[in-house]
DNA sequence: TTCGGAATTCGATGTTCGTCGAACATCGAA
DNA sequence: TTCGATGTTCGACGAACATCGAATTCCGAA
């Protein structure tokens, strides 16, 4: 289908364990990065991850259902954007914390520091 | 068996994915709260939850290898507690954003508001 | 040394999730 | 109106997950 309108959910019915499902996820994860980095909006297209369009499509939805990121509908094409204003209202210091916190050091980097 | 000594992972070597997964479920989410509201241990016998003892053990091992949680063992019985300081350290901010919100308003109250 | 309590592991079961390709719906342009 | 591009939905699949009861292991007490 070609971009519709969707349902954006009012944050203050959102559940917490909703937004973290959806953060819990490496390719979800990614995106919300991707478009943290941008501030602004991002084209649908323009999203390019080695998935499929139909697997992006659904991640896409579970973050919309969690309140997460919009949608706006120009034409047959979408833009996509995180509700980092709404969602700082609702879940405080999460969205910050989430994109602040930096990779794993790797095991064997640990090690060294162990002797 | 009988608690034993078991593996703590360095948090550095934690990913956020991780963290966020375990506490994407509301069981899980649940007994980090308790823990918090705490200061302290609890002991194991004292988390009573509406689940069987061998699930509870589950849930406490994701927790545990998310570098959540932390066991003490004394004789045969084990104590739990809330990484919480280190877990600051590594991911600032995330445990007391999670922590502090609040539940979702329900949507009939939501629908209230939209006159 | 035997017994019972404490927590973990094992095996099984049903459910949810991520993924894909195919079919579809909607829009703008030719 | 026809066509191509753009996202979405559907159906199917295997993997991962939450849950339970039973078996197991370890410890302390009798």
């Amino acid at each position: 289908m070609a971009p519709r309108e969707h349902a954006h959910p009012d944050l203050r019915e959102v559940e917490l364990v909703t937004v973290l499902a959806a953060l819990a996820e490496p390719t979800r994860l990614r995106i919300v990065r991707m478009l943290a980095a941008l501030e602004g909006e991002r084209a649908w297209k323009d999203i390019d991850l080695p998935i499929a369009q139909s697997t992006l499509s659904h991640h896409l939805k579970i973050l919309r259902n969690a309140g997460l990121v919009q949608n706006r509908t120009e034409g047959t094409r979408c833009f996509i954007s995180l509700r980092d204003e709404e969602l700082e209202g609702r879940f405080p210091g999460l969205l910050e914390s989430v994109l602040s916190c930096g990779d794993p050091v790797p095991a064997r980097a640990v090690e060294e520091t162990r002797r």
